[in-house]
DNA sequence: AACAAAGCCAACCGCATTCGA
DNA sequence: GTCGAATGCGGTTGGCTTTGT
């Protein structure tokens, strides 16, 4: 799994960390700190670049990493953000506390970016297992309408809004709870129970609320005002700064974590 | 049991950005 | 403003492990 140790000609090692290395730049860096990383190998007695250094320290030594495994809200987040942000792997990092860049570019490598490819077939295709054509993403787009159906079906909710800017709280939360490209359009798109995209924690909440009160199946043309008589998808429609505030402070599980999202997208 | 293929992940590499002289 | 060094980031590599035949 880790490449064999070598040197290169100027005598710098490469390859896997002996425990004996990972205890002398641990116990450097934990008494004096990482000053200066090309400087440090050489204090800290290491035949080492600084670069590998604060490689092996940010991916695997700091004291605040987690080595186990990953867990579902974690690789949910990692999906949630990396459809958000891209490959930008520091910034996803940043909001996962004790895993490194590294290891999650590892993880969706090897883990999610299949799952995230599924789920994204999945929205693309109707209750009806039919596929939709572009066609059908451009009417919905443009014919804003809400489909609800109750139990193993898509609910795919798409509220117009006249808010042309991506930077405002409305369509950031939009965009947040669908996974949707920012800045296209309004939509809620989420699953109930055994859907697929249930697996979604940004989701569940909001399908729970959504869920439990709505009892049948509804049509398009009176799922919106019927949406609007329940407080909590009345707030989570409107979404301005009250109402959408409001509805996630119920959440506290997940709330810092978007205010701090949010905190960084802002 | 032996071999091949696929999965997994630590570590490396090169480029971009930041910082300081 | 310029340049070199340091740092950070994302893509890629390579070798061990696991799974399948």
């Amino acid at each position: 799994m880790v490449k064999p140790s070598k040197f290169d000609k100027k005598g710098v090692k490469k390859g896997a960390w002996s425990e004996e290395e990972d205890e002398k730049l641990r116990a450097y860096i934990q008494r004096y700190g990482h000053w200066n990383w090309s400087l440090l190998p050489k204090f800290a007695g290491l035949s080492r670049s600084g670069k590998s250094c604060r490689l092996r320290w940010v991916n695997y030594l700091r004291p605040d990493m987690k080595h186990g495994n990953f867990t579902k809200e974690e690789d949910d987040i990692i999906v949630h953000l990396h459809t958000m942000l891209g490959n930008k792997w520091s910034a996803i990092a940043a909001k996962l506390p004790g895993r490194s860049d590294n290891k999650i570019k590892n993880r969706w490598n090897t883990h999610l970016k299949k799952r995230a490819h599924d789920d994204h077939t999945v929205l693309e295709t109707d209750h009806h297992g039919t596929t939709m054509q572009p066609a059908d993403h451009a009417n919905q787009k443009e014919n804003p309408e809400v489909k609800l159906q109750k139990k193993g079906a898509l609910i795919l909710a798409q509220v117009s809004s006249d808010s042309p800017s991506c930077s405002t709280r409305t369509e950031l939360s939009s965009c947040w709870f669908s996974g949707s490209d920012c800045g296209v359009s309004k939509n809620v798109a989420l699953q109930t129970s055994d859907y697929q995209l249930a697996e979604d924690f940004w989701t569940e909440h909001f399908l729970e609320d959504i869920t439990s009160s709505v009892d049948s199946i509804m049509s398009p043309l009176n799922v919106v005002d019927d949406l609007i008589g329940q407080s909590s998808c009345k707030e989570m429609m409107m979404m301005n700064d009250e109402y959408s505030w409001s509805l996630l402070d119920s959440y506290d599980e997940y709330n810092d974590e978007f205010i701090n999202f949010w905190d960084y997208i802002k």
